[in-house]
DNA sequence: GGGTAATAGTTGTTTTTGTAACTATCAAAG
DNA sequence: CTTTGATAGTTACAAAAACAACTATTACCC
């Protein structure tokens, strides 16, 4: 404690980390096809996961209701996704890409990808590799203390 | 690319860690003292390197100067720091905390302290370490792409 | 079944943030 | 000096966020 160095504090560094490391691939989707940071992430996340439900979103991404209802309407008015009924559960609204959607999809999928390989080169890919696996091992711990 | 995923994409996962890992914490400070996140970087930016002034704190934190200008004036209203005069460019504030500030910054840093403590379980000392390092080479990579 | 609690998702209201424009001061060049 | 451009910091306004309250549906249980 006597050497405590707020430079080595785990969640100031991870929030510089992530906070520069998505600041360049945030911009760049942002010029291209105006989307903020919540439609991002439904997008991928309905993308690679679809049909999901906003709350299994919210699960898996830690992306709070409100923020995933709103970035859902947004995409649907761009016609880049659609709500389908679950008869089983009235109350769940999978969601599925249109093929716009997926067009899109698929462009920023492939943007995400030359950014990580990017990316990666600072660290090398074994590195990179560990990195991930700590990542989680962090989350996992944190996730206890999580709540929406 | 073809086997590109979301969950293993480093801004992402980054993102991810990074909001787990400081929501805990940040709900201990929010709760014991009604702090924001930018309140308290500023505070433990100016803890540990004060006398510093605003422009420096942002350069060092990558945090946007309007946030910092609010997070002082609160913090000085709180009388936790106070705005000192460079005769030499006028222009410039360095901060400095009070003794009540520096008395919160003691209580803050032990709770950061404890904290880290805690989150390093997860994964040991020696990775924590590594861990450090690794966050840096990204954050020097994605540097260059900054722009205030 | 009928009542109570829980869940999925939305909407309204208040804070916080991002962006740009602004003031004041300093630096550089003629 | 004085003009031009840069820098430190603040403020105004618009966009986005947090938070709480709400609707609709389902689950539980007596």
């Amino acid at each position: 404690m006597a050497n405590f160095d707020l430079e080595d504090f785990l969640p100031y560094r991870l929030h510089q980390a992530a906070e520069l490391a998505s600041r360049r691939f945030w911009r760049s989707y942002k010029e291209k096809y105006g989307l903020t940071r919540p439609e991002w992430r439904v997008l991928f996340n309905v993308g690679q996961y679809g049909p999901i439900s906003a709350n299994e979103i919210s699960q898996r991404s830690y992306l709070h209701k409100t923020k995933i209802s709103r970035a859902v309407t947004k995409l649907e008015q761009r016609r880049w996704l659609r709500r389908n009924e679950d008869l089983a559960d009235r109350r769940r609204q999978p969601l599925e890409l249109t093929p716009s959607g997926r067009k899109a999809f698929d462009d920023l999928r492939k943007m995400a990808s030359d950014y990580d390989d990017w990316l990666v080169e600072a660290i090398g890919q074994s590195k990179a590799k560990s990195l991930i696996k700590t990542l989680r091992a962090i989350e996992l711990k944190s996730e206890s203390a999580a709540g929406s």
